[in-house]
DNA sequence: GATCAACGCGCG
DNA sequence: AAAGCGCGCGTTGATC
């Protein structure tokens, strides 16, 4: 039961004052929708630690009435949410606590706040009026419901905020407690696109299947061309039985149908055309309306979430839609475009999750390599190859690069030979490839032997951990197979951690130059600045080597953070500064 | 009509 | 016995 309905600003002073003493405030809003920029703040609730509680009317009482509340650090539960709609009713959000997070680092899974709320104070909370009408005049159920929850926040924000510590999540916490604000404001602001292009892009895509079609009407008549199953059926109509006998399977025994499978009936006809369509339908579906319908009424921008604590290692996630997988061709990337009259700086992180792995395994072939400033896949492929890094040939070197990511995942002598020839055009037998894990064992020790710690310690303790202790749990029962993600989990999630923190400290460092951060993609991060802004450039990559500095602060004394650890990219669009 | 699993595919 | 990791999302087809 809220001890206070404020509904006029003269009424709040009291409570304002009384709340504003506290040494921290739980908050909770409830609002007519979940779009911060279509849709109002209704209640704001605050509750103190001892319990009292406040509910405000934001209908009636001005958001000015309530600016002491920001003097006090905040505690709410999934903190974007109430960081972006308060954000944008003109409140000034103080250090903004997420006990969603803190609840995550210590149980290792993302829940809900009425599942935490069981766990860590043993109460039920009843969630059934979260979406009541929260426009019209209020019950005195949807009261003591806001109260409630602002109430829970406090609560469990306070007692995790001390267990997080004993959990020595502390340091990961305020990480990802202030790259989430950041991530809130990413997500308010939006991505500037070129719609008028967009739509063009879309006629073309359309065209070109509707031509696609017609094409492959009389080879594939009555097949539903975005069918898998369908397509197994005609393949196992049209090829002998003995090569339908050796086909791949999915895992549930139907003909796999995907671009890779599909490219060993080249010989059929239509087969080519069916590839296409397979690919333009993609982009059509998932970059052509798949970004239209999320094109904002109000902004004209699109304004995806983006989680952090959702991944099993750390990174970052996107949704409606995922900006994070636009296709990497020019004719899209160059969609997102800066706002009016500014220009895009883009920078990247080089070989991250090499360097990574580095730093991790103290291998000192690699770490003397980029020491050096030597190129680690012209290394990796000289060893592989037995001969002198200057005659490495290009496929060569196209080879090693598919060893050195493979083995970032634990990939097997078969997965290499395949990605080789898939992703890098090189063909490897299965023979070589096997060869060519051996050598690269050999060629960096350090690394084998760590990564055979991950898998024991995956096995044995059930857990592995990235560099600043984010835990990932495996359920072990007897042998399963852990290689991948035992060692993908510290090289992907340490990486993140070294995104997070140049998020979380890029808004400061780019105050001075009026710059924002336009996006960022696991290795990649996007500002937009004023024209010719040398300082907004200077600001970003700072801002890179100070974040892998954060996470691995032996980065720079083994030369691993130096100038060649960011490239910076200047232009009129992504696709200009990719 | 809504929901779900399976599959496939875009990205890092 | 062998197995490359992490995501989000569109479509199909089965199910309730």
């Amino acid at each position: 039961m809220p001890h206070g309905y404020i509904t006029t600003a003269e009424q709040a002073g009291p409570y304002v004052a009384a709340l504003a003493a506290c040494p921290v405030l739980g908050v909770d809003i409830e609002t007519t929708g979940l779009d911060a920029h279509r849709h109002r703040v209704r209640l704001l609730s605050v509750a103190a630690p001892d319990g009292r509680t406040a509910v405000f009317d934001l209908q009636t009482v001005p958001v000015a009435a309530l600016a002491l509340l920001s003097q006090v650090p905040w505690i709410a539960f999934n903190a974007q949410f109430e960081w972006r709609h308060l954000t944008h009713a003109g409140f000034k959000v103080p250090l903004l606590h997420d006990a969603m997070l803190m609840d995550r680092l210590i149980s290792h899974q993302l829940r809900p706040l009425a599942a935490v709320a069981a766990d860590v104070l043993g109460i039920a909370l009843d969630k059934s009026l979260q979406r009541s009408d929260w426009a019209g005049p209020l019950s005195r159920e949807q009261l003591d419901y806001a109260a409630a929850d602002a109430l829970a926040a406090v609560r469990i924000g306070s007692a995790l905020l001390e267990q997080v510590n004993q959990h020595q999540q502390g340091r990961l916490y305020r990480l990802w407690r202030d790259a989430a604000a950041v991530l809130a404001e990413l997500s308010l602001r939006g991505h500037c696109i070129d719609w008028d292009a967009h739509s063009i892009l879309q006629a073309a895509w359309q065209s070109e299947a509707d031509e696609l079609q017609v094409q492959l009407k009389d080879a594939m008549s009555g097949v539903n061309l975005n069918s898998g199953p369908q397509i197994g059926a005609w393949l196992t109509q049209h090829l002998p039985e003995s090569r339908i006998e050796i086909w791949p399977r999915t895992d549930s025994g139907r003909l796999k149908t995907d671009a890779e499978t599909l490219a060993l009936s080249a010989d059929l006809p239509g087969a080519q055309q069916l590839l296409r369509y397979k690919t333009v339908t993609k982009l059509l579906g998932t970059y052509g309306n798949g970004y239209a319908k999320h094109r904002h009424p109000i902004t004209d921008r699109l304004h995806p979430d983006f989680s952090i604590g959702f991944t099993r290692t750390g990174r970052i996630a996107a949704s409606r839609p995922n900006t994070q997988n636009p296709p990497r061709q020019a004719a899209f990337r160059q969609l997102f475009v800066p706002s009016a009259g500014r220009v895009m700086i883009g920078a990247d992180f080089s070989q991250i999750e090499l360097r990574v792995a580095a730093l991790l395994s103290r291998d000192r072939a690699m770490i003397r390599a980029y020491q050096q400033g030597r190129d680690l896949h012209r290394l990796t492929a000289a060893a592989i190859a037995d001969v002198a890094p200057d005659a490495v040939t290009k496929e060569q070197r196209q080879a090693a690069k598919a060893v050195n990511f493979g083995n970032l995942y634990g990939q097997g002598a078969k997965g290499l030979a395949r990605t080789a020839w898939t992703s890098y055009g090189v063909c490897m037998t299965e023979q070589e490839a096997r060869q060519a894990l051996t050598r690269f064992a050999k060629a960096y020790p350090a690394l084998t032997v760590w990564k055979r710690e991950q898998v024991k310690a995956a096995q044995d303790r059930g857990q592995v951990c990235t560099k600043l202790g984010l835990i990932r749990d495996f359920d072990v029962q007897g042998t399963g197979y852990l290689a991948g993600e035992a060692v993908n989990v510290p090289v992907q999630g340490s990486a993140a951690e070294i995104m997070l923190e140049t998020l979380a400290r890029l808004p400061q460092m780019l105050a001075r130059t009026g710059a924002t951060l336009s996006h960022s993609v696991h290795d990649e991060i996007v500002i937009e600045a004023e024209a010719d802004d040398d300082e907004a450039a200077a600001a970003l990559a700072d801002a890179m080597r100070a974040g892998m500095r954060a996470v691995f602060p032996e980065a720079e004394a083994l030369g691993l953070a130096g100038a060649d650890l960011v490239d910076v990219k200047r232009g009129q669009n992504w696709a200009e500064v990719h």
